[in-house]
DNA sequence: CACTATACGGAACTAAGATTCCGTTTGTCA
DNA sequence: TGACAAACGGAATCTTAGTTCCGTATAGTG
């Protein structure tokens, strides 16, 4: 199916893929198809033949997002202390998210999040990350009454205030207090 | 000045206000001035008569909301045991804008904050919040390295988790998360 | 009760940005 | 090397929502 892309058809898609990525991590979510188009060095028909809608455009930027999340987690699941498991989760997810306005908007977006298109990301990331949580409850490392059902939200907390201050990075004293949070007792 | 107005647009204008907080509150900074007007039974003119932008009217209601905050801050500075304090400032406030999604996306608001016209409000509320948390501080009640400059981003935070899930309130367990992570050591 | 400054209503105007359309160009295949 | 389907480019179109304008209505005043 994907065989069946002329070649040059291919490579426009990379490209504007490409100029997607950089421009919605760098302005977020409002900037305009015509924008990418000319970064890409397309015309904007050529984009929307390949992203009939620029939700579509986004939902595959946030699709990639989700697997690197995925990756993230794996790589957690193999740290033998648990309650570091669960801070490397925290902290490496932010920290993949921090240069992303676009992907941080999208998460925040207030309306619409249907997500679809993306459940099969998201279930390939609750697996390993649900486990490396439950471990550390198990263990003791954390409060046990924390599951991965608050992960999504907790993200998204501190995902929205990526946006804080001049500089920026004030969100990791949010994580911080999070972190701190999760201890037991 | 005030009494320069005359009765209907005084009346008129109050009008105005119920609705677009009501409206505001209810669907977020999305409704349209034409809504607005419709729903306080004006004209379109009228409303911009009184608030000659969208972005007057929304910092018209920021504004009231920031008085709450002082007001709930000033009460929570009466409660004697400072760790108590602390945590009713922020499950106060958090309460209060609970129900209202208009201030949320609005101080969520990623461009142009720049809140003009608001200072006045925000410096009232600095001083009360501040003197809590210093006091919490001083008593080590809650770690010393936390202090008023955090609040404004963590209130953030809450709030951008109140859109979560179904029903809602999950964004209790992220302040509850907060709260648990004040604690020193 | 006139008279006038204020205020009102809402059609019309704009701006911004997403999406469509269609004439032109180009890869692919025989 | 044709021939043609697949792709391209970007002007034109559509849509949505904020804002302006101006003829009409009315509170306040002498």
């Amino acid at each position: 199916m994907e065989k069946t892309l002329r070649a040059d058809a291919r490579r426009n898609r990379e490209k504007i893929m490409v100029a997607a990525r950089e421009l919605f991590a760098r302005e977020g979510e409002d900037v305009q198809i015509e924008q990418i188009a000319a970064h890409a060095g397309v015309g904007i028909g050529t984009v929307y033949r390949h992203f009939p809608t620029k939700q579509d455009l986004v939902t595959e930027l946030v699709r990639s997002r989700f697997q690197q999340f995925t990756e993230i987690a794996l790589a957690a699941e193999e740290i033998e202390d648990p309650a570091e498991a669960v801070a490397t989760l925290f902290t490496e997810s932010a920290n993949a998210v921090e240069g992303d306005a676009g992907f941080q908007m999208a998460i925040m977006g207030v309306e619409d999040l249907e997500w679809e298109g993306i459940e099969e990301e998201k279930a390939a990331f609750a697996g390993p990350a649900t486990r490396i949580i439950e471990r550390a409850v198990k263990a003791g490392a954390i409060r046990p009454d924390f599951s991965f059902d608050d992960f999504p939200m907790l993200m998204c907390g501190i995902t929205s205030t990526m946006y804080f201050g001049p500089g920026g990075g004030e969100w990791r004293r949010h994580l911080d207090l999070i972190l701190a949070g999760l201890r037991p007792g």
